[in-house]
DNA sequence: TTTCTAACA
DNA sequence: TGTTAGTA
């Protein structure tokens, strides 16, 4: 039963106090990503989020590609669909989790080169932002 | 004390 | 994104 492991994954255990302390993210990020549909933390009574392991580490992916440039559109692309529902019985496993990770990463080295070699074109959006789009304009 | 939503001198 | 206000 190896399963079990994946049920305490998707468990909502700590507030978003905790969660910044482990991702060294602000509030204000994590409740904005979450408007974004990045991730869904379960709610107490009260209605305080409460993230588990695995939301912890969606909000650290996002993180990584926020630091490498890459906007809330561009993450949009490269993590939906977000693995939702941690009231209902929907349990991700790992595998799962990784699978999708090894192909988002690889689609975004595809999307970056992409856009970083073909200079802007009429009507497109670009999903990176700051200094990395900076050097092309 | 901590978290939540909404809003911006 | 930061930050603040007024609550729960």
């Amino acid at each position: 039963m190896a399963n079990n492991d994946e049920l305490r994954k998707n468990m909502a255990l700590f507030p978003i106090g905790i969660v910044m302390k482990l991702t060294d993210l602000t509030a204000r990020q994590i409740r904005y990503y979450e408007q974004h549909e990045l991730v869904k933390p379960a709610r107490t009574g009260g209605n305080q989020r409460l993230y588990s392991f695995i939301d912890v580490q969606r909000l650290l992916e996002i993180k990584d590609l926020i630091e490498k440039g890459v906007n809330i559109a561009g993450i949009k692309q490269v993590l939906l669909p977000v693995s939702g529902d941690s009231e209902e019985a929907t349990v991700i496993t790992e595998q799962t989790e990784m699978k999708r990770k090894e192909l988002t990463e690889t689609q975004l080295h595809k999307m970056l080169k992409q856009q970083l070699i073909s200079g802007k074109r009429p009507g497109q959006v670009s999903l990176i932002q700051g200094e990395l789009s900076r050097f092309f304009h």
